[in-house]
DNA sequence: ATAAGTGCAAAAATTTTGCTTGTAA
DNA sequence: TTACAAGCAAAATTTTTGCACTTAT
């Protein structure tokens, strides 16, 4: 069933609790990222029994085993998502805040190379990038290069 | 005298006061990211009339001009930084949680490029790397990774 | 059995706000 | 002068904790 869930806590020694099922299940289907409230109040949908507390001790363990990965995206709220094999990138309407992500396997690679040139192993990275919509007008100096699939998730 | 943090404020229609000017002038010479307690200790040695209230406020009002930025890097509390003309990256020990900064001109422009092909203009960009140190002596089976200079950012 | 997890409510910690007084333009 | 800023303290928000009770190994 939900191996992939029951993986990512028994490989980390974790007691494989209701609660624990429930926001690690919510955290691997949600594509944007929610809040702590936000957890909460899908969890509490789930099990009315779970508590606000359980929710910030779990997503605290969780960040602590690398399980889940912490993005703090303007506001001032703490906002979760579950760690992917591969980091995305965020890219923020500045005029919306919808937050796009994408990824860009060979900028991983260059960061990594980047990291390695000051001495680091590379463990993750963020890259949030902010702009603002173009405009049918194209930008004078950079025609955008050939169209690329973007997953795009709205908030 | 301090023209460069007066012009911040006057070039954006902001009345230069005196706690404004001692907050500018910290976040000027700072070359580490206060966080707002940080910022109001600082300020209170230079004026104990300082209120945290106005530290809180005047942040919000720069990040809002653009004077300032925010940066959560891994704790609870917001750390600020001044706008440089050249947005910079951040790599962070993960294991000392010191943080290391450098410029990529190169890497900018990449990502303005990306960003381009999502339809944006790039306005700001954050990019931390988290990683640990190699260590040359304790990893044996690990050679230290030629650093080629990496000079082309793919595509 | 037992060490670890949870809920609840209370406490901390962080950030914002109302209101009066002060001050830059 | 006059609109905007600061100080202070109280309120609102966000996060952590103590303790008695459950529950997964």
């Amino acid at each position: 069933m939900e191996t992939r869930i029951e993986r990512l806590c028994t490989a980390n020694g974790l007691k494989m609790t209701g609660p624990r099922r429930i926001i690690a299940q919510i955290l691997s289907e949600a594509n944007d990222h929610p809040d702590v409230d936000e957890l909460h109040q899908m969890a509490h949908t789930r099990d009315p029994r779970i508590s606000l507390a359980t929710v910030y001790r779990t997503v605290r363990l969780f960040e602590q085993h690398g399980i889940l990965e912490r993005r703090n995206l303007g506001s001032r709220r703490a906002r979760y998502e579950m760690s992917g094999e591969r980091d995305h990138f965020h890219l923020v309407d500045q005029e919306s805040g919808k937050i796009i992500e994408f990824d860009e396997p060979e900028t991983e690679v260059l960061m990594r190379r980047i990291a390695a040139r000051h001495g680091f192993d590379l463990v993750s990275l963020k890259i949030e990038l902010f702009g603002r919509r173009l405009h049918a007008e194209t930008s004078p100096g950079e025609p955008p290069t050939a169209d690329e699939p973007a997953k795009s998730a709205a908030q």
